[in-house]
DNA sequence: TTTAATTATATCGTGTGCGATATAAAAATA
DNA sequence: TATTTTTATATCGCACACGATATAATTAAA
């Protein structure tokens, strides 16, 4: 006999991992075009919002360990979407900036969102549910953050 | 400037993703205790309700490629959690079941749901929104996996 | 009944994600 | 000022995830 709280359907954690995973799927034809993955993705969407950020502060707002964003942000430089460079005022930190092959990529971006949203072909599931279920989510990694 | 649509705060993609990893460390000090991972715990999950299964059913379950999940299994192996060998009836299918050491877990995991429940310390999210949270995730999942 | 197509699993390569640890620079303290 | 602590980034090792591909067994079709 399986207790009924170890039983797959059961768990709140499942359903959450296995969404993330398909909407990154759902992702991937659009950004195999940018020709970056997409945590790539995240950190340009960072990087379009702010001219120059240090490596830990892309770290926090995608809520990554820096031995994770260091080699991603590796990868980025090597694909000539972004410069390294140290902070003159404090030689610990690596300013992040994207060069203009980076700020070029964003015109090429503006309309994912929008596709990503018409490919929800799904009559149970409108845009309204979506907003409500993004501010669940956000309350939930709230809870999980502090 | 940056198009509204392209900045972090207005995506679907980001919450669920970072609450996806946020739930996983949260598991992690419990299942550090058994010597299981995230994933791991997942399989542990499907074959504690089932006596014997394929590695497609498995994969499919959780929503995973089966190259995935052979190399999963086969660490599980590892660690002498189950076991796995050919059917008789269908010889291309490898057919997995636990082993008593993957049995005898299932009691020491028990805890491991409420516990998690418990350390949401979050007076802005109850048990009632999980569950609403878990219905819509779900309804997000059928839209995205036909 | 050969041959072709499908199915189930496995292998390989690349990119995360993160715990543990290292290193250098800056800040705090004795 | 010398020493300790903290901070920022990087390195290493391991376990996923998954696209592409390979292989063997079964099924379908010619």
């Amino acid at each position: 006999m399986v207790a009924e709280q170890l039983k797959l359907e059961n768990q709140i954690c499942f359903p959450v991992y296995a969404a993330s995973r398909l909407i990154i799927r759902k992702y991937q034809p659009y950004l195999e075009k940018l020709g970056i993955t997409y945590p790539q993705y995240l950190v340009m969407l960072v990087l379009w919002e702010h001219e120059q950020l240090p490596v830990n502060d892309i770290a926090q707002k995608l809520i990554l360990n820096t031995n994770t964003v260091t080699p991603l942000l590796k990868r980025m430089q090597t694909l000539g979407l972004l410069k390294r460079e140290k902070d003159s005022l404090d030689e610990r930190k690596v300013l992040i900036r994207l060069t203009e092959k980076g700020k070029i990529m964003q015109k090429e971006a503006e309309s994912i969102p929008q596709n990503i949203a018409d490919s929800i072909h799904c009559t149970s599931m409108n845009l309204e549910d979506l907003f409500s279920l993004k501010k669940q989510l956000e309350q939930l990694i709230l809870c999980y953050t502090k």
